[in-house]
RNA sequence: CGGGGCGUAGCGCAGCCUGGUAGCGCGUCUGCUUUGGGAGCAGAAGGCCCCCGGUUCGAGUCCGGGCGCCCCGACCA
Protein backbone atom coordinates (compact mmCIF):
# COMPACT_ATOMS: atom_id res chain seq x y z
CA UNK A 1 0.00 0.00 0.00
CA UNK A 2 2.95 2.57 0.29
CA UNK A 3 4.05 4.73 -2.39
CA UNK A 4 5.57 7.98 -2.70
CA UNK A 5 3.27 10.44 -1.62
CA UNK A 6 1.38 12.66 -5.05
CA UNK A 7 3.21 10.53 -7.32
CA UNK A 8 1.38 11.31 -11.05
CA UNK A 9 -0.60 8.79 -12.22
CA UNK A 10 0.60 6.84 -15.93
CA UNK A 11 -1.70 8.79 -17.76
CA UNK A 12 0.07 11.98 -17.30
CA UNK A 13 -3.02 12.96 -14.89
CA UNK A 14 -3.34 15.09 -11.90
CA UNK A 15 -5.07 12.72 -10.07
CA UNK A 16 -3.14 12.36 -7.05
CA UNK A 17 -2.67 8.88 -4.70
CA UNK A 18 -4.53 6.49 -7.25
CA UNK A 19 -1.81 3.92 -8.22
CA UNK A 20 -1.78 3.32 -12.06
CA UNK A 21 -4.21 1.04 -13.08
CA UNK A 22 -2.57 -1.55 -15.17
CA UNK A 23 0.43 -1.97 -12.42
CA UNK A 24 -1.57 -2.10 -9.41
CA UNK A 25 -4.74 -3.60 -10.45
CA UNK A 26 -6.13 -3.93 -6.10
CA UNK A 27 -4.41 -0.96 -4.97
CA UNK A 28 -6.13 0.95 -7.30
CA UNK A 29 -9.23 -0.30 -6.59
CA UNK A 30 -9.44 0.18 -3.02
CA UNK A 31 -7.80 4.03 -3.86
CA UNK A 32 -10.74 4.14 -5.80
CA UNK A 33 -13.51 3.16 -3.40
CA UNK A 34 -11.98 5.45 -0.60
CA UNK A 35 -10.89 8.44 -2.66
CA UNK A 36 -14.26 8.71 -4.45
CA UNK A 37 -15.74 8.31 -1.48
CA UNK A 38 -17.93 5.50 -1.70
CA UNK A 39 -17.41 3.57 1.23
CA UNK A 40 -14.86 3.36 4.02
CA UNK A 41 -13.82 0.72 6.09
CA UNK A 42 -16.19 -0.01 9.22
CA UNK A 43 -14.80 -0.82 12.90
CA UNK A 44 -15.81 -4.25 12.31
CA UNK A 45 -13.86 -6.92 10.26
CA UNK A 46 -14.89 -7.29 6.65
CA UNK A 47 -17.83 -5.08 6.86
CA UNK A 48 -17.90 -1.07 4.91
CA UNK A 49 -19.46 1.96 5.20
CA UNK A 50 -21.48 3.27 2.20
CA UNK A 51 -21.00 6.48 2.20
CA UNK A 52 -23.27 9.45 0.82
CA UNK A 53 -22.19 9.23 -2.94
CA UNK A 54 -21.64 5.41 -3.05
CA UNK A 55 -25.16 5.10 -1.68
CA UNK A 56 -26.78 7.16 -3.95
CA UNK A 57 -25.11 4.77 -6.86
CA UNK A 58 -26.91 2.48 -5.40
CA UNK A 59 -29.99 3.50 -4.60
CA UNK A 60 -30.10 3.98 -8.97
CA UNK A 61 -29.07 0.76 -8.81
CA UNK A 62 -32.01 -0.20 -7.24
CA UNK A 63 -34.51 1.87 -9.02
CA UNK A 64 -33.27 0.37 -12.44
CA UNK A 65 -33.76 -2.83 -10.88
CA UNK A 66 -36.79 -2.37 -9.21
CA UNK A 67 -38.30 -1.06 -11.96
CA UNK A 68 -37.99 -3.93 -14.09
CA UNK A 69 -39.00 -6.35 -11.49
CA UNK A 70 -42.30 -4.47 -11.40
CA UNK A 71 -42.76 -4.70 -15.03
CA UNK A 72 -42.05 -8.13 -15.01
CA UNK A 73 -44.86 -8.66 -11.91
CA UNK A 74 -42.82 -8.66 -8.78
CA UNK A 75 -43.82 -6.95 -5.76
CA UNK A 76 -41.75 -5.94 -2.85
CA UNK A 77 -42.18 -7.60 0.38
CA UNK A 78 -39.85 -8.03 4.03
CA UNK A 79 -38.94 -11.04 5.56
CA UNK A 80 -37.34 -11.06 8.76
CA UNK A 81 -33.22 -10.65 9.24
CA UNK A 82 -33.41 -13.76 11.86
CA UNK A 83 -33.89 -17.37 10.88
CA UNK A 84 -34.93 -20.26 13.18
CA UNK A 85 -31.52 -22.96 13.16
CA UNK A 86 -33.82 -25.52 12.21
CA UNK A 87 -34.59 -23.93 8.97
CA UNK A 88 -31.41 -24.50 7.64
CA UNK A 89 -31.19 -28.34 7.80
CA UNK A 90 -34.43 -29.04 6.30
CA UNK A 91 -32.70 -28.85 2.69
CA UNK A 92 -29.63 -31.03 2.16
CA UNK A 93 -27.79 -28.92 0.42
CA UNK A 94 -28.61 -25.74 0.81
CA UNK A 95 -27.27 -26.39 4.83
CA UNK A 96 -24.30 -27.97 3.54
CA UNK A 97 -23.23 -24.84 1.23
CA UNK A 98 -24.04 -22.89 3.56
CA UNK A 99 -23.25 -23.50 6.86
CA UNK A 100 -19.72 -22.46 7.61
CA UNK A 101 -20.76 -18.86 6.72
CA UNK A 102 -23.97 -18.54 8.78
CA UNK A 103 -23.71 -16.31 12.11
CA UNK A 104 -25.72 -17.27 15.00
CA UNK A 105 -27.32 -15.63 17.60
CA UNK A 106 -27.26 -17.44 21.12
CA UNK A 107 -28.21 -14.90 23.27
CA UNK A 108 -30.59 -12.43 23.93
CA UNK A 109 -32.81 -10.28 26.33
CA UNK A 110 -29.88 -11.38 28.59
CA UNK A 111 -30.52 -14.93 28.45
CA UNK A 112 -29.53 -18.47 25.92
CA UNK A 113 -32.09 -18.79 23.68
CA UNK A 114 -33.33 -22.13 23.77
CA UNK A 115 -32.93 -22.35 19.24
CA UNK A 116 -30.35 -20.38 17.99
CA UNK A 117 -31.21 -17.75 15.76
CA UNK A 118 -28.92 -17.68 11.80
CA UNK A 119 -28.69 -14.21 10.90
CA UNK A 120 -30.08 -14.88 7.18
CA UNK A 121 -27.29 -15.23 4.34
CA UNK A 122 -30.11 -15.63 2.00
CA UNK A 123 -33.80 -16.06 2.79
CA UNK A 124 -35.04 -19.40 1.16
CA UNK A 125 -36.16 -21.22 3.97
CA UNK A 126 -37.85 -18.39 5.92
CA UNK A 127 -39.79 -17.74 2.41
CA UNK A 128 -40.12 -21.67 1.78
CA UNK A 129 -42.24 -22.00 5.41
CA UNK A 130 -44.00 -18.54 4.96
CA UNK A 131 -45.13 -19.64 1.12
CA UNK A 132 -46.23 -23.39 2.90
CA UNK A 133 -48.76 -21.13 4.72
CA UNK A 134 -50.04 -18.56 2.20
CA UNK A 135 -50.44 -21.37 -0.88
CA UNK A 136 -53.47 -23.51 -0.89
CA UNK A 137 -54.76 -23.32 -4.72
CA UNK A 138 -53.31 -23.07 -8.25
CA UNK A 139 -55.77 -20.22 -7.93
CA UNK A 140 -53.07 -18.48 -5.44
CA UNK A 141 -50.08 -19.14 -8.10
CA UNK A 142 -47.68 -17.73 -8.89
CA UNK A 143 -46.07 -15.56 -6.42
CA UNK A 144 -43.71 -13.27 -6.91
CA UNK A 145 -42.18 -11.66 -4.64
CA UNK A 146 -38.80 -9.57 -4.23
CA UNK A 147 -36.58 -8.66 -0.83
CA UNK A 148 -34.56 -5.70 -0.79
CA UNK A 149 -32.49 -6.53 2.21
CA UNK A 150 -29.06 -7.25 3.30
CA UNK A 151 -27.83 -10.54 4.30
CA UNK A 152 -24.65 -11.80 6.24
CA UNK A 153 -22.07 -14.39 5.21
CA UNK A 154 -18.83 -15.24 7.78
CA UNK A 155 -16.16 -14.76 4.88
CA UNK A 156 -12.89 -15.24 5.14
CA UNK A 157 -11.28 -12.60 3.13
CA UNK A 158 -13.27 -9.35 2.06
CA UNK A 159 -12.79 -6.64 -0.49
CA UNK A 160 -15.36 -3.45 -0.67
CA UNK A 161 -18.52 -4.04 -2.38
CA UNK A 162 -16.92 -7.43 -3.90
CA UNK A 163 -16.97 -9.67 -1.14
CA UNK A 164 -18.17 -7.79 2.28
CA UNK A 165 -19.38 -10.00 5.54
CA UNK A 166 -22.69 -7.98 5.28
CA UNK A 167 -24.09 -6.84 2.14
CA UNK A 168 -26.80 -5.42 0.64
CA UNK A 169 -29.09 -6.92 -2.16
CA UNK A 170 -32.33 -8.07 -3.44
CA UNK A 171 -33.77 -11.81 -3.45
CA UNK A 172 -36.11 -12.54 -5.87
CA UNK A 173 -38.46 -15.62 -4.75
CA UNK A 174 -41.25 -17.32 -6.69
CA UNK A 175 -43.68 -20.14 -6.18
CA UNK A 176 -45.79 -21.47 -9.59
CA UNK A 177 -48.08 -24.36 -10.39
CA UNK A 178 -45.64 -25.84 -12.91
CA UNK A 179 -41.88 -27.03 -14.00
CA UNK A 180 -41.81 -25.22 -17.41
CA UNK A 181 -43.43 -21.44 -15.34
CA UNK A 182 -40.90 -21.89 -12.97
CA UNK A 183 -38.12 -22.49 -15.20
CA UNK A 184 -39.35 -19.21 -17.90
CA UNK A 185 -38.93 -17.40 -14.33
CA UNK A 186 -35.70 -17.75 -14.18
CA UNK A 187 -34.69 -17.41 -17.38
CA UNK A 188 -36.80 -14.16 -17.62
CA UNK A 189 -34.88 -12.74 -14.40
CA UNK A 190 -31.66 -13.58 -15.43
CA UNK A 191 -32.51 -11.53 -19.29
CA UNK A 192 -33.60 -8.60 -16.62
CA UNK A 193 -30.12 -8.78 -15.05
CA UNK A 194 -28.41 -9.01 -18.57
CA UNK A 195 -30.78 -5.91 -19.78
CA UNK A 196 -29.75 -4.01 -16.16
CA UNK A 197 -25.99 -4.49 -16.45
CA UNK A 198 -25.61 -3.85 -20.53
CA UNK A 199 -27.93 -0.99 -20.37
CA UNK A 200 -27.71 0.62 -17.15
CA UNK A 201 -24.15 -0.16 -16.10
CA UNK A 202 -22.71 -0.39 -19.25
CA UNK A 203 -21.21 -3.44 -18.38
CA UNK A 204 -21.73 -6.33 -21.56
CA UNK A 205 -22.20 -9.98 -19.66
CA UNK A 206 -21.81 -13.56 -20.68
CA UNK A 207 -25.15 -14.93 -19.44
CA UNK A 208 -26.38 -18.41 -19.34
CA UNK A 209 -26.18 -21.96 -16.96
CA UNK A 210 -24.23 -22.94 -14.14
CA UNK A 211 -22.26 -26.40 -13.94
CA UNK A 212 -23.67 -28.32 -11.73
CA UNK A 213 -20.73 -27.96 -9.40
CA UNK A 214 -20.91 -23.99 -9.47
CA UNK A 215 -25.04 -24.17 -8.73
CA UNK A 216 -26.69 -22.19 -5.57
CA UNK A 217 -26.88 -24.82 -2.74
CA UNK A 218 -30.41 -26.78 -3.11
CA UNK A 219 -31.15 -25.62 -6.42
CA UNK A 220 -32.20 -27.77 -9.29
CA UNK A 221 -30.03 -25.63 -11.84
CA UNK A 222 -28.66 -22.13 -11.98
CA UNK A 223 -28.07 -19.47 -14.18
CA UNK A 224 -25.83 -16.31 -14.26
CA UNK A 225 -24.25 -13.22 -15.49
CA UNK A 226 -20.60 -13.31 -15.93
CA UNK A 227 -18.66 -9.97 -16.44
CA UNK A 228 -15.18 -9.76 -17.31
CA UNK A 229 -12.59 -7.64 -15.12
CA UNK A 230 -9.70 -5.73 -15.95
CA UNK A 231 -7.49 -7.93 -14.43
CA UNK A 232 -8.97 -11.40 -16.59
CA UNK A 233 -10.97 -12.53 -14.03
CA UNK A 234 -14.37 -12.88 -14.13
CA UNK A 235 -17.03 -11.40 -11.46
CA UNK A 236 -19.93 -13.52 -10.88
CA UNK A 237 -22.92 -10.58 -11.78
CA UNK A 238 -25.99 -12.18 -11.27
CA UNK A 239 -27.53 -15.19 -10.65
CA UNK A 240 -31.43 -16.77 -10.96
CA UNK A 241 -32.21 -20.51 -9.54
CA UNK A 242 -34.59 -22.71 -10.69
CA UNK A 243 -35.13 -24.56 -7.29
CA UNK A 244 -37.33 -27.49 -8.53
CA UNK A 245 -39.52 -28.97 -6.10
CA UNK A 246 -36.78 -29.07 -3.36
CA UNK A 247 -37.44 -25.97 -1.57
CA UNK A 248 -41.36 -26.89 -1.79
CA UNK A 249 -41.00 -30.68 -0.81
CA UNK A 250 -38.45 -29.19 2.44
CA UNK A 251 -40.98 -27.06 3.36
CA UNK A 252 -44.30 -28.30 2.12
CA UNK A 253 -45.68 -25.70 -0.23
CA UNK A 254 -48.05 -27.52 -1.33
CA UNK A 255 -51.23 -26.77 -3.60
CA UNK A 256 -54.60 -28.69 -4.77
CA UNK A 257 -54.19 -27.90 -8.68
CA UNK A 258 -57.38 -28.11 -10.91
CA UNK A 259 -57.03 -32.03 -11.26
CA UNK A 260 -57.68 -31.74 -7.38
CA UNK A 261 -54.71 -33.48 -6.91
CA UNK A 262 -51.85 -32.14 -4.35
CA UNK A 263 -48.59 -31.44 -5.63
CA UNK A 264 -45.70 -29.67 -4.53
CA UNK A 265 -45.02 -26.19 -5.99
CA UNK A 266 -41.87 -25.06 -7.72
CA UNK A 267 -40.15 -22.17 -6.91
CA UNK A 268 -37.12 -19.63 -7.84
CA UNK A 269 -34.90 -17.07 -6.57
CA UNK A 270 -32.86 -15.07 -8.04
CA UNK A 271 -30.11 -11.77 -6.64
CA UNK A 272 -27.70 -9.44 -7.37
CA UNK A 273 -25.89 -7.44 -4.56
CA UNK A 274 -24.07 -4.13 -4.42
CA UNK A 275 -21.47 -6.34 -6.13
CA UNK A 276 -22.27 -4.86 -9.30
CA UNK A 277 -21.26 -1.63 -7.82
CA UNK A 278 -17.56 -2.90 -7.17
CA UNK A 279 -17.97 -4.68 -10.80
CA UNK A 280 -18.97 -0.85 -12.35
CA UNK A 281 -15.80 0.35 -10.59
CA UNK A 282 -13.41 -1.86 -11.94
CA UNK A 283 -14.58 -1.98 -15.55
CA UNK A 284 -15.19 1.44 -16.09
CA UNK A 285 -12.69 3.15 -13.66
CA UNK A 286 -9.14 4.49 -14.79
CA UNK A 287 -6.12 6.23 -14.04
CA UNK A 288 -7.88 9.42 -13.16
CA UNK A 289 -10.49 7.81 -10.69
CA UNK A 290 -13.69 6.53 -11.07
CA UNK A 291 -16.12 6.42 -14.37
CA UNK A 292 -19.90 6.26 -14.28
CA UNK A 293 -22.41 5.35 -16.70
CA UNK A 294 -25.01 8.71 -16.76
CA UNK A 295 -27.83 6.33 -15.68
CA UNK A 296 -26.67 5.77 -12.38
CA UNK A 297 -24.05 9.07 -11.42
CA UNK A 298 -24.98 10.67 -8.59
CA UNK A 299 -24.55 13.65 -10.32
CA UNK A 300 -24.59 13.32 -14.67
CA UNK A 301 -23.64 16.32 -14.92
CA UNK A 302 -21.65 19.15 -12.98
CA UNK A 303 -21.20 22.57 -13.74
CA UNK A 304 -18.28 24.81 -13.30
CA UNK A 305 -18.47 28.33 -13.38
CA UNK A 306 -15.62 30.51 -14.16
CA UNK A 307 -15.62 32.86 -11.38
CA UNK A 308 -12.90 35.94 -12.82
CA UNK A 309 -13.33 39.41 -12.74
CA UNK A 310 -16.07 41.56 -12.89
CA UNK A 311 -18.08 39.07 -15.10
CA UNK A 312 -18.28 36.88 -12.03
CA UNK A 313 -22.24 37.79 -10.54
CA UNK A 314 -23.53 37.36 -14.16
CA UNK A 315 -21.52 34.39 -14.50
CA UNK A 316 -22.32 32.88 -11.70
CA UNK A 317 -26.35 34.08 -12.38
CA UNK A 318 -26.29 31.98 -15.38
CA UNK A 319 -24.74 28.73 -14.47
CA UNK A 320 -27.67 28.83 -11.51
CA UNK A 321 -30.21 29.21 -14.45
CA UNK A 322 -28.28 26.51 -16.41
CA UNK A 323 -28.55 24.09 -13.39
CA UNK A 324 -32.10 24.87 -12.74
CA UNK A 325 -33.10 24.40 -16.18
CA UNK A 326 -31.22 21.07 -16.45
CA UNK A 327 -32.95 19.87 -13.42
CA UNK A 328 -36.06 20.68 -15.05
CA UNK A 329 -35.31 18.40 -18.25
CA UNK A 330 -34.80 15.57 -16.06
CA UNK A 331 -30.87 15.66 -15.52
CA UNK A 332 -29.17 15.38 -12.23
CA UNK A 333 -27.25 18.39 -12.48
CA UNK A 334 -24.89 20.08 -9.65
CA UNK A 335 -23.80 23.40 -9.56
CA UNK A 336 -19.97 23.19 -8.15
CA UNK A 337 -19.99 27.39 -7.05
CA UNK A 338 -17.11 26.53 -4.20
CA UNK A 339 -15.02 29.76 -4.39
CA UNK A 340 -11.88 27.94 -2.23
CA UNK A 341 -11.03 25.91 -5.15
CA UNK A 342 -9.63 26.76 -8.60
CA UNK A 343 -11.50 25.65 -11.52
CA UNK A 344 -8.64 23.11 -12.00
CA UNK A 345 -9.10 21.62 -8.82
CA UNK A 346 -13.09 20.53 -9.33
CA UNK A 347 -11.93 19.41 -13.29
CA UNK A 348 -9.77 16.87 -11.31
CA UNK A 349 -12.15 16.33 -8.41
CA UNK A 350 -15.02 15.08 -10.43
CA UNK A 351 -13.32 13.09 -13.06
CA UNK A 352 -11.97 11.22 -9.84
CA UNK A 353 -15.44 10.97 -8.95
CA UNK A 354 -17.06 9.75 -12.02
CA UNK A 355 -18.94 12.53 -13.36
CA UNK A 356 -19.97 11.62 -17.29
CA UNK A 357 -20.57 15.33 -17.95
CA UNK A 358 -18.66 18.99 -16.72
CA UNK A 359 -20.15 22.29 -17.92
CA UNK A 360 -18.22 24.91 -17.84
CA UNK A 361 -19.43 28.57 -18.25
CA UNK A 362 -17.24 31.47 -17.98
CA UNK A 363 -16.44 35.28 -19.15
CA UNK A 364 -16.16 34.54 -22.57
CA UNK A 365 -19.07 31.87 -22.77
CA UNK A 366 -21.28 34.39 -21.81
CA UNK A 367 -20.29 36.88 -24.54
CA UNK A 368 -21.17 34.03 -26.61
CA UNK A 369 -23.74 32.76 -25.47
CA UNK A 370 -22.62 29.17 -25.58
CA UNK A 371 -21.49 26.70 -23.12
CA UNK A 372 -18.05 24.17 -22.86
CA UNK A 373 -19.22 20.67 -22.71
CA UNK A 374 -17.07 17.93 -21.64
CA UNK A 375 -17.50 14.57 -21.51
CA UNK A 376 -14.95 12.79 -18.86
CA UNK A 377 -11.65 12.48 -20.06
CA UNK A 378 -12.88 13.38 -23.39
CA UNK A 379 -12.58 16.31 -25.58
CA UNK A 380 -14.20 19.62 -24.79
CA UNK A 381 -16.96 21.24 -27.05
CA UNK A 382 -19.24 24.15 -27.12
CA UNK A 383 -23.11 23.90 -26.99
CA UNK A 384 -25.51 27.34 -27.22
CA UNK A 385 -26.81 28.20 -23.98
CA UNK A 386 -29.92 28.51 -25.86
CA UNK A 387 -30.22 24.21 -26.72
CA UNK A 388 -28.05 23.37 -23.63
CA UNK A 389 -30.41 20.87 -22.73
CA UNK A 390 -30.64 18.99 -25.94
CA UNK A 391 -26.88 19.12 -25.86
CA UNK A 392 -26.42 17.62 -22.57
CA UNK A 393 -28.67 14.86 -23.42
CA UNK A 394 -27.20 13.64 -26.28
CA UNK A 395 -23.43 14.28 -25.06
CA UNK A 396 -24.55 11.81 -22.11
CA UNK A 397 -26.22 9.57 -24.52
CA UNK A 398 -22.61 9.11 -26.31
CA UNK A 399 -20.93 8.86 -23.31
CA UNK A 400 -23.09 6.15 -21.94
CA UNK A 401 -23.02 4.46 -25.06
CA UNK A 402 -18.95 4.73 -25.74
CA UNK A 403 -18.63 3.22 -22.14
CA UNK A 404 -20.62 0.63 -23.04
CA UNK A 405 -19.11 -0.01 -26.39
CA UNK A 406 -15.17 0.06 -24.67
CA UNK A 407 -16.21 -2.75 -22.26
CA UNK A 408 -17.46 -4.65 -25.11
CA UNK A 409 -14.54 -4.76 -27.29
CA UNK A 410 -12.31 -5.44 -24.05
CA UNK A 411 -14.55 -8.41 -23.53
CA UNK A 412 -15.04 -9.26 -27.30
CA UNK A 413 -11.13 -9.31 -27.42
CA UNK A 414 -10.57 -10.80 -24.03
CA UNK A 415 -12.76 -14.38 -25.06
CA UNK A 416 -10.00 -16.94 -26.58
CA UNK A 417 -11.11 -20.37 -27.81
CA UNK A 418 -8.72 -23.26 -26.51
CA UNK A 419 -8.95 -25.92 -29.03
CA UNK A 420 -6.74 -28.61 -26.20
CA UNK A 421 -6.01 -28.81 -22.60
CA UNK A 422 -3.12 -26.87 -22.75
CA UNK A 423 -4.30 -23.85 -24.59
CA UNK A 424 -6.52 -23.61 -22.25
CA UNK A 425 -3.84 -23.72 -19.15
CA UNK A 426 -1.76 -21.35 -21.15
CA UNK A 427 -4.77 -18.62 -21.45
CA UNK A 428 -5.51 -18.53 -18.14
CA UNK A 429 -2.01 -18.25 -16.93
CA UNK A 430 -1.64 -15.19 -18.67
CA UNK A 431 -4.61 -13.69 -17.51
CA UNK A 432 -6.33 -13.79 -20.87
CA UNK A 433 -10.26 -13.36 -19.71
CA UNK A 434 -12.43 -16.02 -20.77
CA UNK A 435 -11.54 -19.04 -22.47
CA UNK A 436 -14.36 -21.06 -24.70
CA UNK A 437 -13.87 -24.80 -23.87
CA UNK A 438 -15.90 -27.39 -25.53
CA UNK A 439 -16.85 -29.86 -22.77
CA UNK A 440 -18.45 -33.58 -23.43
CA UNK A 441 -20.53 -32.65 -19.62
CA UNK A 442 -19.07 -35.47 -17.58
CA UNK A 443 -18.22 -34.32 -14.24
CA UNK A 444 -14.98 -36.38 -13.86
CA UNK A 445 -13.75 -33.94 -17.11
CA UNK A 446 -15.04 -30.93 -15.40
CA UNK A 447 -12.72 -31.67 -12.73
CA UNK A 448 -9.94 -32.36 -14.67
CA UNK A 449 -10.25 -28.97 -16.44
CA UNK A 450 -10.49 -26.94 -12.98
CA UNK A 451 -7.19 -29.31 -11.64
CA UNK A 452 -4.85 -28.11 -14.40
CA UNK A 453 -5.94 -24.79 -15.05
CA UNK A 454 -6.61 -23.39 -12.12
CA UNK A 455 -10.03 -21.95 -13.47
CA UNK A 456 -13.58 -22.87 -12.87
CA UNK A 457 -16.44 -22.95 -15.50
CA UNK A 458 -17.96 -20.09 -15.25
CA UNK A 459 -21.15 -20.03 -17.18
CA UNK A 460 -22.13 -22.58 -20.03
CA UNK A 461 -23.43 -20.71 -23.06
CA UNK A 462 -26.26 -21.89 -25.41
CA UNK A 463 -24.28 -22.48 -28.08
CA UNK A 464 -23.31 -26.01 -30.10
CA UNK A 465 -19.83 -27.19 -29.66
CA UNK A 466 -17.87 -27.55 -32.45
CA UNK A 467 -15.65 -30.16 -31.92
CA UNK A 468 -14.59 -32.94 -29.10
CA UNK A 469 -14.37 -32.52 -25.25
CA UNK A 470 -10.77 -31.02 -24.66
CA UNK A 471 -10.47 -32.80 -21.49
CA UNK A 472 -11.33 -36.54 -23.01
CA UNK A 473 -11.76 -36.62 -26.74
CA UNK A 474 -15.14 -37.39 -26.89
CA UNK A 475 -17.75 -35.76 -28.71
CA UNK A 476 -18.06 -32.19 -27.34
CA UNK A 477 -21.75 -31.39 -26.12
CA UNK A 478 -21.64 -28.31 -24.47
CA UNK A 479 -19.27 -24.61 -24.71
CA UNK A 480 -18.32 -23.44 -21.14
CA UNK A 481 -16.15 -20.29 -20.64
CA UNK A 482 -13.44 -20.71 -18.01
CA UNK A 483 -12.06 -18.11 -15.99
CA UNK A 484 -10.56 -17.67 -12.99
CA UNK A 485 -13.17 -15.99 -10.88
CA UNK A 486 -13.45 -12.95 -7.94
C1' C B 1 -7.20 -20.60 6.49
C1' G B 2 -1.50 -20.57 4.88
C1' G B 3 2.75 -17.29 3.34
C1' G B 4 4.41 -12.17 3.12
C1' G B 5 3.86 -6.82 4.19
C1' C B 6 1.92 -2.69 6.92
C1' G B 7 -0.58 0.10 11.37
C1' U B 8 2.97 7.30 13.74
C1' A B 9 -1.75 14.37 12.60
C1' G B 10 -7.45 14.05 7.88
C1' C B 11 -4.13 11.68 3.59
C1' G B 12 0.93 9.95 2.05
C1' C B 13 5.27 8.94 4.79
C1' A B 14 10.19 9.44 7.89
C1' G B 15 11.78 8.27 12.85
C1' C B 16 12.47 2.10 15.24
C1' C B 17 18.31 -1.19 13.66
C1' U B 18 21.60 1.73 18.08
C1' G B 19 15.49 3.49 24.00
C1' G B 20 16.15 9.92 26.13
C1' U B 21 11.80 17.02 23.84
C1' A B 22 6.88 13.86 18.01
C1' G B 23 8.96 15.12 12.45
C1' C B 24 8.24 16.14 6.82
C1' G B 25 4.96 16.92 2.44
C1' C B 26 -0.05 17.56 1.19
C1' G B 27 -4.57 18.83 3.31
C1' U B 28 -7.31 21.83 7.30
C1' C B 29 -8.21 26.88 9.76
C1' U B 30 -7.53 32.65 9.62
C1' G B 31 -6.29 36.94 6.58
C1' C B 32 -5.12 39.16 1.93
C1' U B 33 -4.38 38.43 -3.25
C1' U B 34 -6.36 34.85 -6.88
C1' U B 35 -9.79 31.64 -10.20
C1' G B 36 -10.62 28.75 -18.44
C1' G B 37 -6.72 21.78 -16.00
C1' G B 38 -4.78 20.44 -8.66
C1' A B 39 -3.14 29.11 -7.15
C1' G B 40 0.40 32.52 -4.07
C1' C B 41 2.08 34.85 0.43
C1' A B 42 1.77 35.27 5.80
C1' G B 43 0.17 33.18 10.31
C1' A B 44 -2.15 29.05 13.15
C1' A B 45 -4.36 24.62 14.81
C1' G B 46 -3.99 19.47 14.75
C1' G B 47 -0.97 13.20 18.07
C1' C B 48 -4.05 7.18 23.20
C1' C B 49 2.74 6.76 17.73
C1' C B 50 -3.55 0.33 16.56
C1' C B 51 -4.70 -2.23 21.55
C1' C B 52 -3.13 -5.03 26.06
C1' G B 53 0.85 -6.69 28.89
C1' G B 54 6.28 -7.10 29.87
C1' U B 55 11.60 -5.24 30.20
C1' U B 56 13.69 -0.41 31.73
C1' C B 57 15.00 5.30 35.69
C1' G B 58 12.65 6.09 30.86
C1' A B 59 9.29 2.60 25.22
C1' G B 60 6.85 5.28 18.91
C1' U B 61 11.60 2.47 19.22
C1' C B 62 13.13 -3.73 22.59
C1' C B 63 10.05 -8.51 24.00
C1' G B 64 5.15 -11.34 24.23
C1' G B 65 0.03 -11.55 22.98
C1' G B 66 -4.15 -9.57 20.44
C1' C B 67 -6.89 -6.57 16.64
C1' G B 68 -7.21 -4.43 11.83
C1' C B 69 -5.82 -3.51 6.73
C1' C B 70 -3.18 -4.83 2.12
C1' C B 71 -0.79 -8.43 -1.33
C1' C B 72 -0.18 -13.65 -3.08
C1' G B 73 -2.41 -18.41 -2.60
C1' A B 74 -6.28 -21.85 -0.83
C1' C B 75 -11.48 -22.09 0.15
C1' C B 76 -16.35 -20.27 -1.03
C1' A B 77 -22.10 -18.09 -2.89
Amino acid sequence: MSRPAGRPSADGGFVKEIPPKDAEFSDWYTAVVLKAELADYAPVRGCIVVRPYGYTIWELMQQGLDRRFKATGHTNAYFPLFIPQGFFAREAEHVEGFAPEIAWVTRGGGAELTEPLGVRPTSETIVGHMYARWIRSYRDLPVLINLWNNVVRWEKATRPFLRTMEFLWQEGHTAHRTEEEAEAEARQMLDVYRDFAERDLAIPVLAGRKPESEKFPGAAHSYTIEALMPDGQALQSGTSHNLGQNFARAFGIKFLDSDNAEKYAYTTSWGVSWRLLGGLIMVHGDDRGLALPPRVAPFQVVIVPILSGKERDAVLEEARALARRLAAAGVRARLDDRTEVTPGYKFNDWEMRGVPLRVELGPRDLARRQAVLVPRAGAKDTAALERIEAAVSEALEAYGTQLFHRAKRYLDEHIVPASTMAELVEAIAGRRGFVRVRWCGAATCEAALRQASGASPRVIVDEAADGACLACGAPGTQVVYYARAY
